[in-house]
DNA sequence: ATGCTTTGTGTACACCGTCCACAAAAGAAT
DNA sequence: ATTCTTTTGTGGACGGTGTACACAAAGCAT
């Protein structure tokens, strides 16, 4: 798996011009085909025609680039979310509208893991911060509102449409998101990837339905 | 973090004795307080007082050791699981003791996830098998049944209790566990340790009601 | 032109997994 | 008992990693 030398354009100014961003992009790639172990500093240097420690002026340590990259996978996941929130049909009443919408959230969710394993490992491995402090447009999609948010709303559509009694509507993102990352995780680089892997798509829309029913 | 060298008491005989078993040990210990990453060949063998390549005489890579630990770990889960169970009142009515016994699954699982994260980390790292192939006593708690197999068997009660229609029975157990294992996860290391984190127990009841009720 | 600040380079260290050749011990065969 | 064979541990080496430190090149402000 060494086979992508990735000569990197030998750059002629002395100064890179777009260090950072390049690095981050190289650390993307290197998540998207292989998770998050496989973002390796010196890699990205590599991929970006720059010697080993250029790294450093732009982050402080490999975790730093690391997270650089979770948060981009992770707004990554919001667009897929999004575009599945998009696709849904117009003109629905509110109640079906709402119970569609969190389907398609939970769609998107499971989708992306199965499309995109390396970045959605990459999204939940060790030591996140997501819910907590600022809304941080870097995990954001279009909306501007990180995976997370976007659950949230879903689930406060529920509420006004009357389809779930605001009782329960405190910490049911947690219950949500729980059920649909489960399956997710374990499909992915768990013990079912190969039993539920081929009939993903089947068992996803059951679990969306004991979430429905069981919220 | 290099605080303990752990002399790992010099042995006087060539030969070790229990070399493997002191690796895995040792691997588990690793495992224990640091995850999967954790556990590293050199430092196993440090422990167990021999040169890094010992090792090579019992596991073939750090992986095949990686892979040991986490059969023990799964089987540690197992344990814990069964001591829920066995905790379950005597003389339950069987819907009442077949709706307790999947809860007591769950709580375990719950319960070992935070208990022992670094194990429980473990057990879920990647490249997984668990469900297929042999049965493999090594993951097994005392009952014989691993984690997968202990779930069945309670989703199994609640059939025979007629709690649960015998069409909804197949493929039941992947949506419990996903429920139960994406709580765990982001608990454990992801975005929901802080603010679920310190209501665990709560969130995971209320997670096993909606599993419950959803199934 | 001068100096200051930013950014990239070079060298070096410790640590890792793993390969190879070798040594020590234990067991089997004589 | 002696020899042979197999098992198990040792020593040294290689390439990989993250990262610290000193230095050089370029840009910018004076």
């Amino acid at each position: 798996m060494t086979s992508t030398p990735k000569p990197a354009i030998a750059r002629s100014t002395y100064r890179h011009g777009d260090l950072r961003r390049a690095l981050l992009e190289a650390g993307i790639e290197l998540a998207r085909s292989g998770g998050p172990a496989a973002v390796v500093l010196r890699e990205a240097t590599r991929r970006a025609g720059v010697a080993p420690n250029a790294a450093y002026r732009h982050f402080a340590s490999r975790l730093a680039l690391l997270q650089a990259v979770r948060a981009a996978a992770l707004s990554a996941l919001a667009v897929a979310m999004e575009a599945e929130l998009a696709a849904l049909p117009d003109g629905l009443p509110p109640a079906a509208f709402a119970r569609a919408s969190v389907r398609a959230v939970g769609t998107g969710y499971l989708r992306f893991a199965r499309a995109e394993t390396g970045l959605f490992r990459t999204a939940f491995a060790a030591s996140g911060d997501l819910q907590p402090g600022a809304p941080d447009p870097a995990k954001a999609g279009q909306s501007g509102l990180n995976p997370f948010e976007l659950l949230g709303a879903a689930l406060d559509r529920l509420v006004t449409a009357g389809v779930m009694p605001p009782e329960r509507r405190p910490g049911a993102e947690f219950l949500a998101w729980s059920a649909v990352h489960g399956l997710a995780m374990l499909v992915i680089d768990g013990p079912l990837a190969s039993v539920v892997g081929p009939q993903m798509e089947l068992v996803g829309q059951r679990l969306l339905d004991m979430v429905e029913k069981g919220l």
